[in-house]
This record gives structure tokens, sequence and C-alpha cells, in this order.
DNA sequence: TGTACATCAGTGAACGCGCGTTCACTGATGTAC
DNA sequence: TGTACATCAGTGAACGCGCGTTCACTGATGTAC
């Protein structure tokens, strides 16, 4: 049998949530910064002592949105780098999961992209924290790949971080690209898809 | 003779100044999206009336920021993507420009990051547009360059952004790096030289 | 050069409002026996 | 199963404070003659 939560701790977990939804809501026309406790606990319907309960301040349910928006990421990350085609169509098909994603996820995306370099430095840190773990994985799936024969660690760690990089700069163009035209969008794939072509050519003749 | 302002037009082109300075030393620790108005007048020692002789809102401030940030960066970008030595001292130069400029114009280069993807539409809609600029200013450099022979008009702009991007992102880490050890920002001049040799041999590789 | 009037950058009082935080509380849930 | 007590998520009133914005103002600077 899997251990079940108590009622009171089931509500709780719903409540702790509820806040850390309707931030994210919150945050979509405002930074994290400016974000206030009172209209978080307005938005989900509690009082504002209510908040106290699940965090210390805004800057902590910052931190617990930085696990949850990333951790959705990995599973993606894993998927995009590790296929097996070959190089062309690993690069559509990694630039799709990239704006599936976006789609799925849009909130997640611009939380990420906007505080990563915003105004919260517990925050800051946590995606930066998050992000180099990112890059290992990367790193990691990369050092399979027989491409990287000959390769040395402290390249594989850019070219993985240089691809991480990458991959925020595409999710933050498709985010802004969501509400245009489909058309805006496919020229957003094209670049994308391009840029990775080039990556993947100087990759390609890095050891020549 | 050259024009000269009045006392007046002087004494309130100053004052203006001092807004936008206290403004970007406040903007150090938070985003623009909570900045206060009454916060920046009180850090210049006017009255917070006064704010409203030179700005509608901190908005429309930060608006003037994007100018004054990225105007600064015009020069540089020119001189990085336009000298004439062989591909390696090209990338090294670069590299030490960019540093250069994080160490001359720390706040502005923050600025800039941040609310790239901040909270506040206008001044986020500001950014992109001078980025296209640059953009565009990169990718005219390129076209000069003969290795860009044969190269079609969307690839260049697309190699051209990626730069941009690049010396963005590069930017920021010397940023982070501004008050580390030099071990600390010689690793990231390393990395970014070794992620611009990548592109280079990328580029140069691209119509095989 | 001097005078009379216009302009306008910066002032200071006042306003209503929402903020974060404290505190003692309530009542449903959990636990021990 | 039932009872008595402990826990604790969420409440609601209260606080002092700083916010953005309005308004009529002042006095130095500018302009016309």
């Amino acid at each position: 049998m899997s251990h079940t939560l108590g009622i009171r701790q089931a509500q709780k977990q719903k409540t702790r949530q509820s806040l850390l939804d309707a931030a994210l809501g919150l945050l979509e026309e405002q930074s994290l910064s400016s974000l206030g406790l009172r209209e978080v606990t307005r938005a989900v319907g509690v009082a504002p002592t209510a908040f106290y309960r699940h965090f210390r301040s805004t800057a902590d349910l910052g931190v617990a949105l930085v696990e949850e928006a990333l951790s959705s990421l990995h599973p993606m990350i894993r998927t995009t780098v590790s296929a097996a085609d070959d190089s062309d169509q690993r690069i559509k098909r990694a630039v799709e999961l990239i704006a599936r994603h976006v789609n799925a996820y849009p909130a997640h995306v611009r939380f990420i992209a906007r505080e990563r370099h915003g105004g919260v430095q517990p925050v800051r840190d946590a995606i930066r924290d998050q992000l180099a773990r990112f890059g290992q994985e990367v790193k990691a799936e990369l050092a399979k790949d027989p491409e990287s024969a000959g390769w040395n660690e402290d390249d594989l760690l850019m070219l993985a971080n240089l691809y991480v990089d990458q991959m925020l700069i595409t999710a933050s163009l498709f985010l802004e690209a969501l509400e245009a035209s489909p058309e805006e969008r496919e020229r957003v794939t094209q670049v994308a898809e391009r840029q990775l072509r080039l990556i993947s050519i100087g990759r390609h003749h890095w050891l020549d």
C-alpha cells in the first residue's frame, strides 16, 4: 500500500499548490520582485496570514517555483538530446519538443526566463544551480554519443551549456510568438533549427 | 558657434540624468517592475512630484534607460565584429571587449539582461527593438566579410542574432563573475572563447 | 541696459489605499489510551 | 469504539508605513520691448 497523507496534510498541500499556481499566474505581468503576498492570497481566496503557513516570503515561494518549473524540463532534455536519429531529424525533433513544452507550460518558461536575471537573488541562485545541473545532464548525454570521441571534459561541458542556453533562447522566442500568427511561429522554428544546425556543424569539425 | 542650452534647460537635463542614474543604481537589487517613483526621487534628493516633470512613470524612465544602456553598445559591436585579424585573435579580442564593457558599465549590462524578459512590456519591447537593430548591424558587418560569400540574407541574419545572443550571455556571465576571483573570470573567458570558436567553425563549414 | 510679464522646474501638503507583519483565536484533524 | 487532549492550517482585526497622484504654489530663468 502506498503511503497516504492525512486529511490535514493533503489540504495543506492543496492550498500550497494553489498559492504557487496563483503566483505563477500573477507573474505573467510582473516580476517576482514586485509580487505581493496579499495579491497572491487574494487570488487564492485565503487570508493573507495563511501565506506564512507555507512560505516565509514571496522570495521563498519563488524558489519553490524554480523547482516546479525546471523539474518539468528534465524529461524533455533527456528526450531532446539523447535521440538516435541522424543529426537533421534530431534537430527538428528537439525544436519541436521545445515548442511543445512552451505551449504546455508557458508560465513556467516565462518565469524562468524572467527570473534568471531577475531582482531576487535566492531565486537567481536556484535557477543558476538547476541550469548547471542541466548542463551536467546534457554533457552526460553528449558523452554517450560516438561523435564525442576525443573530446575533453571541459569542451563537452562548454558545448552542453551552449545547448542549454540555446534552448532557453529558443523557448523564449516561442513564448513571444505564442499568440502570433502560425507564420511567425514557423519563422522562429526555422531560425532555431538553423542555429542548432550551425552549432552542430561546429561540433562536427571541432577536432579538425 | 555650437548651440548652448539655457540655464533652465541645462538644469532640467541634469536632474533628469540624476533620476536615470539613481534608478540604475536602485535596479541593482530589484526589477523595474518594483521600482518606486519615491525611491528614485529620494535617492536624488528632489521632491517626489519633480519626477513627473521628466517621466510619466517608472516604465517610461525604463524605456529611457534602454536607450542609454544600449547606445553604449553600438560602438563596441562595430569594433568587435569588424576586426580584420585572423579568426582566433578576433575571438579573443571580442571576448576581451565584452569583459571591458561589463567592467565599465555593469549597471547597464545588468539592466538589459534583467529587463529583456522583465515584467514591464514597453521596456521589453524597447529592448527587443534595439537588439533587432543590433542584429541588423552585425549582419551588415558580417556581409562585408569574404567568408560570407554565398550566404543568403536569412542565414546571415540568423548568424548575426546568434552572435548577439551569445554576446549577451557572455556579458551576463562576466557580470556574475565581477566580484569573483580572477581565476573564475579567466574561466568565463575561456568558455566564452571556445563557444565563439565553435560557432565560428560552424560558420566556416556552413556551405559545405 | 532696464522693465514688465510669461514660463516652468521643482516644492510641500494632503489624500486615500494597499502593503507586510503581529497576535490571539477557532475548529477540524490527529493521537494516546 | 469512545473519550480527552494536542496539534496546527487558516482566520480576522489591528498596526504603522510608504506608496502614487492631485493641487496650488514659488521663484529663478526667459522673452519682448
